[in-house]
DNA sequence: TGCTAAACGGAACATTGCTCCGTATCGTTA
DNA sequence: TAACGATACGGAGCAATGTTCCGTTTAGCA
């Protein structure tokens, strides 16, 4: 056995409770009141996710995964640039619905949540991207490191007058016709 | 007299010690920290500056003003879609050189600096877009607003691997540009 | 049932934002 | 120039929050 029953318990209690905490009050939520709605101590919730970063991160996990997994299949299915759009907005989709996240990445001291999302998500972007090229459906040479920062940053914000996905859909617009004065 | 000497020396002191704070630790630097390279209390920078958003409003104001009056010099002399190009780029230009500042505006409680910057700023935007519009340089119906906020998420956490004025420029070209998939 | 290691809880400390009030200073007036 | 009242100052103190530490509890095993 590698963990006790309450400690398996509890570590399942503070990833609900941190999904529920997360909705009503961003991910920049207190952890008193993590750990106070999983109705354990201060300690427990630093003993099993000793940084905001790895909380954020568990309970994220499944869908950062879902999204990962989800750039093969749209690449199967359409037409480079298409897929590389579709893939996009799913990744826009996640973020806009998760209040803050996007603006925590920014932060410094969230470097691990910042690797952990792009360690996973790059690699399906540059699959996307050099599929498009290579189709010649985009020109220039944006790595997708940069656009999924660039469509991550994008995504702080949005509300009534801030449409983020609209602004996404622009910034692929321009992948596709990178020189704007040129005939 | 409107305000004693002494409180208008403090205040020009204060003016002084955030804006060299703000480069050494951002603009979420603590403010004992500020209050201390002024040399004045606590209480001294809370009667000037009564929000952190109006202190930085405070130290920014010059240069805001400065794109702001940018606007309609670069709009006499080139065509509309390369002055729009040439002021986003100064835009931007102001964003990335100030840590954190972009990523400080989406928060609720810097409504006041977030408005004021927009409410300067967009007006200019509008004519610059507009007339980029009337002269069928661009297409779509995107607002200054939007764009605005755009090009200021874009300018978040820009270092060595994310280039964000390059993200910026690839957003303008979308502008002129809004239908990808199509010839 | 009793033992040990794992896990727990929450008090305590550090940092930071912000307020409040006794004190000092400025500018004026006699 | 001396005294006075209004203005401004300083920093102690409170509240919120992150983080650590250790005495206590409990799960799993013999």
């Amino acid at each position: 056995m590698t963990q006790r029953a309450d400690a398996r318990r509890n570590q399942q209690a503070l990833l609900d409770a941190a999904a529920e905490v997360f909705v009503r009050s961003g991910v920049d939520a207190p952890v008193r009141d993590i750990a106070a709605t999983a109705g354990v101590g201060m300690g427990t919730i630093y003993r099993h996710f000793p940084t905001r970063a790895e909380l954020i991160i568990a309970v994220y996990r499944h869908q950062v995964e879902a999204c990962a997994e989800a750039g093969p299949r749209l690449l199967a299915a359409d037409p480079p640039l298409v897929a590389l759009g579709r893939w996009i907005d799913l990744f826009a989709d996640f973020l806009v619905t998760k209040h803050g996240l996007a603006g925590l990445m920014q932060s410094d001291d969230f470097r691990p949540l910042h690797e952990y999302f792009l360690d996973r998500l790059v690699p399906v972007c540059t699959s996307l991207l050099d599929a498009a090229a290579a189709a010649g459906e985009i020109q220039g040479d944006l790595t997708a490191y940069e656009l999924m920062r660039g469509v991550g940053n994008l995504c702080i914000g949005s509300d009534d007058r801030y449409d983020a996905r609209r602004l996404v859909r622009l910034l692929v617009s321009g992948l596709a016709a990178p020189r704007p004065a040129s005939p």
